[in-house]
DNA sequence: ATGAAGCTACGTTTAATGACGAAAACAATG
DNA sequence: CATTGTTTTCGTCATTAAACGTAGCTTCAT
């Protein structure tokens, strides 16, 4: 959903939209003064809403004055947008491809010398691959972002660098609706109980390679 | 998330607010004659909003229009909320509760012993709180599960027990799109850098406390 | 202290909402 | 085809949102 719909329902439900308009007037850090420049109105009026002497104000007035928080907010770069919807090119994705045909799930491990810690079987087929670095990922990617990891297959091999107890991608995964045909550590620390049994509940094979992310990189390139 | 405020913003932020009433009305099953008898209007009211006579109708209709259609689906044995907010019990939900008021979160910190661990301010107001063990949500909710920590208001205080390093919580919320006030860390066996990291990058305050669960539902009741 | 910036309060105007009800158009369905 | 339920259209009226502008109040930096 997008974050416009979001505050505008939260101003209509609310008990007190002028309350919540100003919340989030100020959550984007924007004056009254600066709003009603932007909208062309007087300020005065931004204050009969807030203060509640327009106690119904409608959807048109509404959907302005959101719309211009948005777009006062991307003018200024959008700090308070990427909170919620980022939209920055990000350096956590190593490298993504995508096969135009089924490459056995199966094959790719064995070329990678990997070792599956869940007990999910290998025999499945993925049309791409991901290498992304953990910790940047979590860190620099909001939820839709998450789609990037996707390619335009979600039938991929997510591989994931930086990994400590291997926790936090499975949780990723598991939190987010779209999953991938397998997953697999690049040199972790070592492997919790919680992301094997998380891998299980998935029914996402969990693997672990010794190799470095420039090579795999090399390997699943070579299988186009 | 509260699927009155989804529904709210979708009509708000649509170029055809009516269009999009009659999508939800449709949606449940309502038809214009039923939703004015709930609502005791006329019919014709509810065809003069879709229909677009009514370019710009205030929160006040749409929040009745809305709500109508909620509690008329819950009267009906909500069958089509369930499809949106699946209302399975869960375990792993210790307690959870909304206020029908705003609370000042520094004052519930206090009440708790809390310490900060983020950079982010205290300055800000909780509708309501959950406590939920951080094992069990991870293992047992999907995805749109998540949304049951989020009872009636995102604006709220989410406290998590059998907390290690305190990056799992952490992480399901930074995946997640909705977003709570605060997260409260319930004798957590220490704190993690990317926790700590996670919580200013997502501007919620993550916070510790060494009381119990117990203790916590019990103050956290008492500010009803 | 003296602006400047931000917000509030209020009186006023105009256009639109929120509502009614009657009549008419449309579907189903016995 | 007659009947019942659903929706549309429209004329009408009271209320109120949407806007203005001015005056007044804080706060804060010069």
């Amino acid at each position: 959903m997008d974050i416009q719909e979001k505050i505008a329902g939260e101003i209509t439900i609310a008990e007190n939209p002028g309350e919540t308009i100003r919340k989030w007037r100020e959550e984007f850090q924007v004056s009254q003064l600066d709003l009603a420049r932007y909208l062309e109105i007087s300020p005065s009026v931004i204050s009969d809403y807030e203060s509640g002497r327009r106690k119904s104000p409608g959807v048109t007035s509404i959907r302005k004055i959101v719309n211009a928080l948005v777009e006062i907010d991307l003018k200024r770069g959008g700090q308070v947008l990427r909170r919620y919807n980022s939209g920055m090119p990000s350096d956590a994705i190593i490298d993504i491809s995508d096969y135009s045909h089924d490459i056995s799930l199966e094959r790719v491990i064995r070329m990678i010398s990997g070792t599956n810690y869940s007990s999910i079987g290998l025999n499945r087929y993925i049309r791409g691959y991901t290498i992304v670095d953990g910790i940047k990922a979590i860190l620099s990617f909001s939820y839709s972002e998450y789609s990037k990891l996707y390619g335009w297959s979600s039938q991929r091999i997510i591989f994931f660098t930086e990994v400590k107890l291997g926790r936090s991608p499975m949780i990723a995964i598991r939190v987010h609706p779209l999953k991938p045909a397998a997953v697999v550590y690049i040199q972790p620390d070592r492997i919790d109980d919680l992301a094997v049994k998380l891998a299980d509940v998935e029914n996402i094979p969990l693997i672990v390679t010794e190799l470095d992310a420039p090579a795999i990189s090399k390997i699943m390139a070579s299988l186009k």
